[in-house]
DNA sequence: CATTAACCGAGACGGTACGTCGAGTCTTGGC
DNA sequence: GCCAAGACTCGACGTACCGTCTCGGTTAATG
């Protein structure tokens, strides 16, 4: 197990540990725990573990860790599943910046790559489900996570209605959304088969151009 | 309690209940039990018990009714939601016909004011949270509440590419999902507050029209 | 099943048959669904099965009947069993009537063939156990069962003090309670093979000679 | 509930305490829980509760412990029973050991006193019934608290035949029943009228000389 | 001979207890 | 003070049985 967290190098976001100046005294915390934790989340997800046997009781012991460490630096089941999904987030994709259109299938790319991938299509369906069901937690994964895609959405958006590539009158939240949603609809609902390569592209020129005939 | 499910009068849709012509011998079931379980479900969902809170135990207690019974037509909890979710279905609306952009708009109002409603907006965000997580039930619900949905939106869309309202190049299942994904993002995940009466419309008219200028 | 019942012939003592003068309408009761029960019963206890196990409910599956026919006929699982136990009861030996140590003897080899019998020693253990814990039952089934058979050595006893074969000045109760308690003692707690054939003789002519040297 | 666990003080037999070597690893057993379940039942025993209602949810909610904690000590009901008969057990008494009919007596008067103690009577009739429906916990019951005394009352008897002061020939095990039994059916059969002061002496007297006159 | 009332099997019903498991806390010894 | 282990309280799980009740259907005595 040791290797298994030097191997995969999971970035903890360290949700509990104090960032501040607060003077710690004693043993300090033994970061492979936190690691080790997450890491066995994971891999029980991957494993088909349904989400209903996902006990802390269970990932303490699969994790070699103590309970108590565990609620020592989550608070429940839900923050520590808000760690693991972070732990997934990726890195903004680069924007080539040229052609608005290639910019929205890089992004939406990015979520259908999320959706494809096999730890990510396991827990998101899952996890995200624990999350939603508490309100505290579905906030804060929204500031965090998903207002950051959003709004990388909306930058793009912007940027064509200055250059006149996009209308002017924009209405840019109403757009992002019809952009977005259809991908995140068919990655959270459906299976993978309906997540061709080619779906970016065709969400985004349909959003682009239109249903009505010209 | 009597007079309750009376009045409330939940269409339930008798899941375990054998249509056919199996002889049914011994006491037959009270058909008020059932109502009176769902019914107290979306009485709690309501006064905004959180969904780890919701048990049998405690479903059971508060409708009056013995464990033993609910156990007896619903396999679990998961199933018993379902029944939840499939009380709360309205009737498909009734369609003018005439434009295919108001037809559009009513079926996207449909969801709008479920979002909206006390109950359904209670019931919808957890409800929905636990059937997701088994597959089965998912499956199921899928299958008969939102297949049902969107292919009222897909038999508009056919119509609209026929008489030429709309393109006839139509990807409908493509475009189904770009009008109806954004509503159902947000009433699914955002607040009340991002349902305002006019959204029906803009998502319809930006889907037909397109971004680009023309 | 109904076979058995005619074979075995078992005499219920019909305890809750009202045998006044209460005028009966209607259908009569099935004089073999009573059987059917106690006979039920003691089958599952020959076979071995856990008093904890024979529950009302399985009894009366076991037997074909409907659960409440057997509340009709007894008021709870204790009734029923004491009706068992009356059911294994024989008849009072025969006494020769010429030696008091033959009649005591005799006595004896009634409760030692009980405890030897098949059914006898499965039940008797068990069905005790159960009429033992409810007080009323118990006393019910002192008064029309132990009694009796008390009486019976107490009968021969006083015999014995009144033709001089035993002390003029005899306990009689004291007496029968040392005669007859070794053998109940073996039979309800021990196995088997401490009821050898030749018990009762060495019982009765110990308590008759006395352990002091003469 | 602490300070009626210290006041009381019963001698819990400890079953399920590991006494070897063995390394012990996490928080250790609080031995006040397993005191506080025996106490709790041997009071609702004392107050009449029945048998039947005596359940391991209401002992240990009236013990307020939890009920997984209860099952962690004992493997179920007659596990908790045979440690509540243990817990009753008194030192064996001391004997005289100048006359054999004065060490007999004693030892009765032990059982006597044991079937009028408050604790006992009420406790005995209830619980042995509960242990005798178990093969094997009487079996356990028998060999560790039954068999200590006749043990004793059969080391008093050998001594007797030794010295001259019994017969020579004597059945130690049967004279053993003779004397022992009659004390027990009465302790645990009957009320507590029919143990009289000097029923001991009285049972070792004619169980002494015999019936037989002489 | 039709009525009628109690019988019967089946099984649903509200309860209560079963024995297990998980949540979150606490308490050891050891690092 | 951190850590693994594991005991602790609490409460839900799903099952089984209790004793009662309602069904459809039978069966004998009554009228």
């Amino acid at each position: 197990m040791t290797e298994s967290i030097a191997a995969t190098a999971v970035s903890v976001p360290a949700s509990a540990d104090a960032p501040g100046a607060v003077e710690r005294r004693g043993r300090p915390r033994n970061a492979a725990v936190g690691t080790a934790v997450i890491e066995t989340v994971l891999r029980l997800l991957e494993e088909g573990v349904p989400l209903g046997e996902l006990s802390m009781e269970r990932i303490a012991r699969e994790a070699g860790v103590g309970k108590a460490t565990v609620y020592r630096r989550w608070a429940g089941k839900e923050a520590l599943m808000l760690d693991v999904m972070r732990s997934l987030e990726h890195d903004a994709p680069e924007l080539a910046g040229e052609s608005v259109r290639d910019d929205l299938v890089t992004l939406l790319e990015t979520l259908r790559r999320r959706g494809l991938a096999k730890r990510s299509s396991a827990v998101l369906r899952t996890v995200l489900a624990q999350i939603k069901a508490h309100p505290e937690l579905w906030r804060e994964y929204h500031e965090k996570v998903v207002r950051v895609r959003r709004e990388a959405v909306h930058a793009v958006l912007r940027r064509g209605a200055a250059t006149g590539e996009l209308r002017a009158d924009l209405d840019v939240e109403l757009m992002g959304d019809l952009i977005v949603s259809p991908m995140l609809s068919r990655a959270m609902f459906h299976d993978r088969a309906e997540l061709p390569e080619d779906l970016p592209g065709r969400i985004v020129d349909a959003a682009l151009e239109g249903i009505r005939p010209r």
